[in-house]
RNA sequence: GCGCCCGUAGCUCAGUCGGAUAGAGCACCCGCCUUCUAAGCGGGCGGUCGCAGGUUCGAUUCCUGCCGGGCGCGCCA
């Protein structure tokens, strides 16, 4: 319906412009959001009175006199400073809710791979703690975007990042064993920059439980000689690191016992938070396996033999300010070890390498000075400029409501699930942009009432679902498979509702071609909307035979949408409420 | 100091490539259940789109400066 009006359009210019100014790539046509503006409008008069230098209206009169003349097109007006508005013959929008029965679960989905292929990294939380609520908005952002790329023809590859390698992982290590050491009756002090909270008393526990005693040691061995903590007017970082030394000497293999039981268990934690959101991913990339794949190390040699690197200071720089960055890098630092960010190139230069050309990472806000570096890092290997798409989450915090100060505020995003529910939370999460900062109203989502928005869409497809219930109850024939007389459906509600309709297809290709899935939840709140006024001006189950299965129709038809969209943010759809 | 993001109704936020009278939810006020779910609907109240310039037929949108907020600026990850 609206290719045929673009074609129109397309003819209408070819006669207007007469070759004297190139035809705009795209013509900008859109379902009216008034009805006084008819089915579609575009603004290509407006956009073209510059180029042609004369006033928009005139142009929009040329254009409109051009048009050939159409069967499905009753009326075409010109409106404002230059709009052209068509006005669709009766059963022109109601053929949309044949199309979305006939598509039904895959009404709004382009053909898969379609796009192209693109791989998703998101979450890839550290595996040192719990997932806190920033972890929380990065997984529904990015589980939402990969469903809408997915929808709108991109092969969507969905793939979490465990840094098991490196410092972070070393301090879980120490403040595991630390704990464990206390346990045992060691009178030793926990580090200032050991990792807090129970967690890690309960990986201690556990590590007891599985290994007993046999990672026990003296106080006076592990704390003798070591550079003081901050408390002593030391180092906190200097202490750390000796510390870390210190327990590989006293340990021996069983510092990589200890450290693999402590990551495991917060991985393990991680994946059962994930799941109970109702997230998933293709594969868990390990940072621990790039680097004993030799993957780290071919990439430092490629970026050396390109003449990429310099040593200064005793460390191996990479020359990243020539592609962009504020400053050179550190790839190998002066003691030998690799920095975190050689590591992430030699990952992504995997992904890369794995057939996906594309690369989408969902990163926190803190992290964007980050980009820079990693763009620079991929040209320099790849000679791709684009091949890396970051998306910054910007900060959650979590609303001062009196449920928080009672219960201490639920920092963790298990217990935030556990309150608000997986429905609640997801669509709170997806209820801005990602890069606005988000202040998640734990209140409002955790509470079962009509302020809490999500029940505003989901009541509407039960609603629906009632309304068939209702029509099986009272033996009324429902059959959608056969044409429904859908011209019966004028009442100004039902149109309002179809020119909503009208307009998914084009929300999902935007949320994904914007990376914007919270399109779609503002989309589904208004597609509720126009269902409820509908409900509340219309009976369905009318005696009017015809006119019943026409509202049925486009009650299903809704219904689909809803359900589709849903699906889309990760959110249910009752039946029932 | 430099870089990135943000500033829209009392509060929380949408606003697509510059386009028609700047929208929604909450809060507040007034109405609607003998009929398919009232977790709903209708009406009302509420705006110098941070400020000042510039570009344009047209600016919340683009550019510059200023004010205010967040984040980053490690041989941490």
């Amino acid at each position: 319906m609206k290719s045929q009006l673009q074609t129109l359009l397309r003819e209408a210019l070819d006669t207007v412009l007469a070759g004297a100014v190139p035809a705009p790539e795209t013509i900008n046509l859109e379902p009216a959001r008034d009805r006084k503006h008819g089915d579609f409008a575009t603004n290509v008069a407006l956009t073209l009175a510059k180029p042609l230098g004369r006033p928009p209206r005139q142009v929009a009169e040329a254009i409109v006199q051009a048009l050939p003349p159409s069967p499905l097109v009753k009326r075409v007006d010109i409106a404002g400073p230059g709009f052209i508005n068509f006005f669709l013959v009766e059963g022109a929008m109601q053929a949309l809710v044949t199309e979305i029965l006939q598509a039904g679960p895959a009404y709004g989905r382009a053909a898969p791979g379609s796009a192209g292929r693109v791989m998703v990294e998101f979450v890839s939380a550290n595996p040192t703690g719990p997932m806190h609520v920033g972890h929380g908005r990065n997984a529904a952002y990015g589980d939402a975007l990969a469903n809408v790329l997915e929808a709108s023809g991109w092969e969507v590859f969905r793939e979490y990042y465990i840094n098991d390698a490196g410092r972070q992982a070393d301090i879980l290590t120490v403040s595991v064993w630390l704990r464990y050491l206390q346990d045992g009756g060691a009178a030793l002090a926990f580090p200032e920059s050991g990792y807090p909270g129970d967690y890690i008393r309960e990986a201690a526990a556990a590590l007891r439980l599985q290994m007993g005693a046999g990672m026990q040691r003296a106080a006076a061995d592990v704390a003798h000689g070591l550079p003081a903590d901050e408390a002593a007017g030391g180092d906190k970082e200097k202490h750390m690191d000796a510390l870390i030394a210190r327990a590989r000497a006293l340990l021996g293999a069983g510092y990589e016992a200890v450290q693999r039981l402590a990551l495991e268990r917060q991985l393990a934690d991680i994946r059962a938070t994930l799941d109970a959101f109702g997230v998933r991913f293709d594969r868990w990339a390990s940072e621990r396996d790039t680097v004993d794949s030799g993957a780290v190390r071919r990439a430092v040699e490629q970026l050396r033999i390109g003449g990429h690197t310099y040593e200064q200071d005793g460390a191996l720089w990479l020359r990243t300010t020539f592609l962009g960055d504020e400053k050179d890098r550190v790839l190998i630092k002066a003691d030998g070890s690799a920095t975190y960010f050689v590591n992430d190139i030699a990952y992504h230069v995997d992904k890369l390498a794995r057939h996906w050309p594309n690369l989408l990472d969902v990163w926190g806000a803190d992290h964007h000075g980050y980009i820079a570096r990693m763009r620079a890092a991929i040209r320099a290997l790849t000679g791709r400029k684009d091949a890396l798409q970051v998306q910054l989450i910007q900060f959650v915090t979590l609303s001062s409501g009196r449920m928080g100060k009672r219960r201490g505020n639920f920092v963790t995003l298990k217990d935030l699930i556990g309150e608000a529910g997986r429905d609640a939370t997801r669509f709170f999460y997806l209820s801005r942009s990602h890069d606005q900062h988000l202040e998640f109203d734990v209140e409002l989502a955790r509470s079962q009432s009509n302020d809490n928005p999500v029940y505003y869409v989901q009541y509407a497809h039960a609603r629906i679902a009632s309304v068939f219930r209702q029509a099986a109850e009272r033996g009324l024939p429902v059959d959608l498979a056969a044409p429904a007389p859908l011209e019966r459906l004028v009442d100004p509600t039902e149109q309002a509702l179809l020119a909503v309709l009208a307009r998914y297809v084009q929300t999902l290709r935007n949320a994904a071609a914007n990376s914007t899935p919270h399109l779609l939840t503002f989309y589904l709140r208004e597609l509720a909307d126009g269902l409820h006024r509908w409900y509340n001006a219309c009976p369905f189950l009318v005696d009017d035979a015809a006119l019943r299965k026409a509202r049925l129709a486009l009650a299903a038809a809704t219904q689909q949408v809803l359900r589709n969209g849903l699906a889309l943010a990760g959110v249910s759809a009752p039946d029932k409420m």
